[in-house]
DNA sequence: TTCGTGTGCAACCCAACAGTTGCATACGAG
DNA sequence: CTCGTATGCAACTGTTGGGTTGCACACGAA
């Protein structure tokens, strides 16, 4: 089980923030590296990757004197999973209403 | 394909609007009646459910004086699936890149 | 017809948040 | 060693967004 949602769903929610996860799934970087593509600062990037990280969708790692991150796939594959299974719920109970309804 | 992810991303990034959406999953309901069941103004409700039908995650239905909304699952579903391919392609390529520097 | 209730519109408030700038620090390459 | 660059911390600003209240209106039931 994932626990609460809302955090990732909010991570994901910020069109920059988005841009910068979807960077990082090409390839990690760090966030002095990102602040150069994107036309933030690099405390912008770093409050982003802060979201991020604490949502489980970003993992950081020292090499040398850089701070790298990378996105974490799995994390987003397993909280769409979860997304699934609760959306294919609803439309079974709503299927089970309507049948109620008519029969 | 889905248009872009992050409106859905934010409509479900919020606390209060998750829990209305979880509601409507288990049955329609119109903003009058939802208004009774959480601990915020109609008017709130109104507006949580406006983001959540832009989202394409609810739809509303005119049922005698009453707007009647309800949750559309298949979408959530929709946007499950998209969220897991692109998750998994990311751990494939960061599978890669691991390769290359081993190799 | 009348009263109750469901809806819509608008203005307003406050907190959270994206983004900035400035400064201090630390560490690696040359 | 020294210079450049990457990071961290802190304060500040502007805007977005969740929430409220007030009012007008419309429609269904009694």
């Amino acid at each position: 089980m994932i626990g609460n949602l809302t955090p990732v769903f909010a991570a994901l929610g910020d069109d920059t923030r988005w841009a910068i996860l979807v960077r990082l799934g090409e390839a990690p970087a760090s966030a002095s590296a990102l602040a150069k593509e994107f036309p933030i600062s690099r405390q912008a990037i770093v409050k982003h990757l802060d979201v991020l990280a604490r949502a489980g969708l970003v993992e950081s790692q020292q090499r040398g004197r850089e701070l790298v991150h990378r996105a974490l796939g799995g994390r987003l594959s397993d909280v769409a999973r979860e997304l699934e299974r609760i959306g294919e719920q609803w439309d079974a109970r709503l299927a089970r209403i309507k049948k109620l309804a008519e029969g």
